[in-house]
DNA sequence: ATGAAAAAGGGGAAAATTCCCCTTGCTATA
DNA sequence: TATAGCAAGGGGAATTTTCCCCTTTTTCAT
C-alpha cells in the first residue's frame, strides 16, 4: 500500500486550459495525481478553511503568481502563517526578481517559469517532495545576485511614494503641492531628492522609473 | 478507418509546460491529436518549409500570440501569405483589443483567452474544424465595438513614432531633434500635433499615454 | 536636556517645455 | 494649372522644470 501511494497535489491557477491539462501531465507521472484544482488564491484558502478538509492529504500546491482576487504572494502570505508545513512550487511566466524573493521569503520550496520542459518539472516535483526544496540555476543566481545588492535597495518613504504616483500625471508640481497641502517648495525639495537617489535628472524619468517598478500601473 | 481518423493538431506555445501539457489534454479528445509541437513561430516556419513537410496533413493549429524569436501576429501574417488555407486559433492570456483584431484580420479562426475551461475549448476546437470559425461573446463583442469606433481611431506616422519613442526618455526635444537630424522647431511641431490628437498637455501625458498604448515598452 | 538629523520651506536663475501665430516649399489632385 | 494641404521650420513669450544654496522647525536618540 504504502509504496504504492502517489503524492497529491493541488494546483491554483486561474488559466483553466493550463491546470486543467497540466492535471494531465501530472497525473501521467506513476507517483503524483492531481486532487484539486483553484482559480485563485481565495477559492483555495476557503476550501482549507472548510471543517472537514483540516486534515486533508496534501503532499505539493503548485501556485501561479498571476491570479485575479487573491494573488500567488498574498496566497502564500496566508500560508505560512497558516499552513506552514505546506510544501509550495511557485509557478510564472515572468521571472521578476522582487517576486521570485517575495515568494521565498515566505517559504516556497521551488519556482518555476512556464517554459520549464516537463522532464525539468518532474524533477522539480520529485526533489521538492524528497529534499524539500528545488531552485534551477536562474533562481539560484537572482538570490546570490540580491545578497551582493541588499544594501543597494532603494527605500522610499510614505510621502516621497504619495509624491511620485502624483508625478506620474499631468499636473504641474504646483498642483501637486496643493493636493498634498504643502508648499510648492517642498515638493521641490521631495523631487530633488528623490532624482539624487534615483540618478535621474528629469521628471520623464521617474514617470519611466516608476512604471518600470510598478509604484504606478499603467 | 475515415470515421476513425482524428483531427491532426500542431501546437505553438512558447510555454513547454503548458504545450506539453495541452497536449495531454487534446489527445484525451477522441477526435484530436497532437501530432508536434513548437517553441515559436520560427521554428514552426521552418519545419513548415522543410521538402518533406509539404504536403503534411494539418487541421488546426493553436498559435500562441506571446512568443519570444517569433511571436503570434508574424506568424499570423507568413501563415495568411504562404499558407492560407490552414486552420489557426490564437491563444493568449489578455485580452488586448489590438492584437486580437491584428490576429483575426491575418486570418485567424478563433481567439481563445487561456483561462477557456477545456469544455469551451474543446467545443472551440470541434467549432472550428466543422463550421471554420469560433468566436466567443468577448471576442465578438470587441469586433462590435471596433466597427462603432473605427474612424475614431489614432494614427501616427513613422515619424511621429520615432519621436513618440524618443520622447519617452530623459533627452531633452534638442537632442531629439538632433537624433532625428531635424529642427527644433520641427520637432516642436510633432509635438504640439501629437498633443492636440491626443488631448493631452504635457510630455509626461505622451509617456503615459505611450507606454498604455504600447508605442514603447517599460 | 541637547545636539544632530530630518522635514519643511525659500530665493533666484538657467534650462526646458508649452503655446500661438507665421513663412516657405513641395506635391497631390480637381 | 490653380490651389489646398502638409511637412519643415521660425519668432517670441509664458510656464514649468531643474538646480544650487540657504533658513526655520520638528524629531529623536543619547
Amino acid at each position: 500500500m504504502k509504496t504504492n501511494r502517489k503524492n497529491k497535489v493541488i494546483i491554483v491557477d486561474d488559466h483553466l486550459l493550463f491546470s486543467q491539462s497540466l492535471k494531465f501531465l501530472i497525473n501521467s507521472f506513476s507517483d503524483f495525481e492531481v486532487t484539486h484544482n483553484f482559480g485563485n488564491g481565495k477559492e483555495f484558502i476557503q476550501f482549507l478553511q472548510e471543517e472537514e478538509n483540516l486534515d486533508i492529504e496534501v503532499d505539493l500546491i503548485l501556485l501561479d503568481v498571476n491570479m485575479p482576487i487573491l494573488d500567488g504572494l498574498s496566497t502564500m502570505v496566508w500560508l505560512k502563517e497558516n499552513r506552514p508545513d505546506y510544501k509550495v512550487i511557485a509557478l510564472s511566466v515572468n521571472n521578476e526578481e522582487d517576486i521570485i524573493i517575495q515568494m521565498i521569503k515566505n517559504g516556497a520550496k521551488g519556482y518555476l517559469l512556464k517554459d520549464t520542459t516537463p522532464q525539468i518539472f518532474y524533477d522539480a516535483l520529485k526533489t521538492v517532495i524528497e529534499k524539500g526544496y528545488f531552485f534551477t540555476e536562474m533562481v539560484s543566481g537572482i538570490l546570490v545576485n540580491r545578497i551582493d545588492n541588499e544594501d543597494k535597495k532603494l527605500e522610499f518613504k510614505e510621502k516621497e511614494l504619495d509624491f511620485i504616483k502624483r508625478a506620474c500625471s499631468e499636473k504641474t508640481y504646483k498642483e501637486i503641492a496643493d493636493e498634498m497641502c504643502l508648499s510648492p517648495k517642498t515638493i521641490d525639495g521631495y523631487r530633488e531628492s528623490i532624482f539624487a537617489k534615483l540618478e535621474i535628472k528629469t521628471r520623464i524619468g521617474l514617470v519611466l522609473y516608476a512604471i518600470k517598478n510598478k509604484i504606478v500601473c499603467v
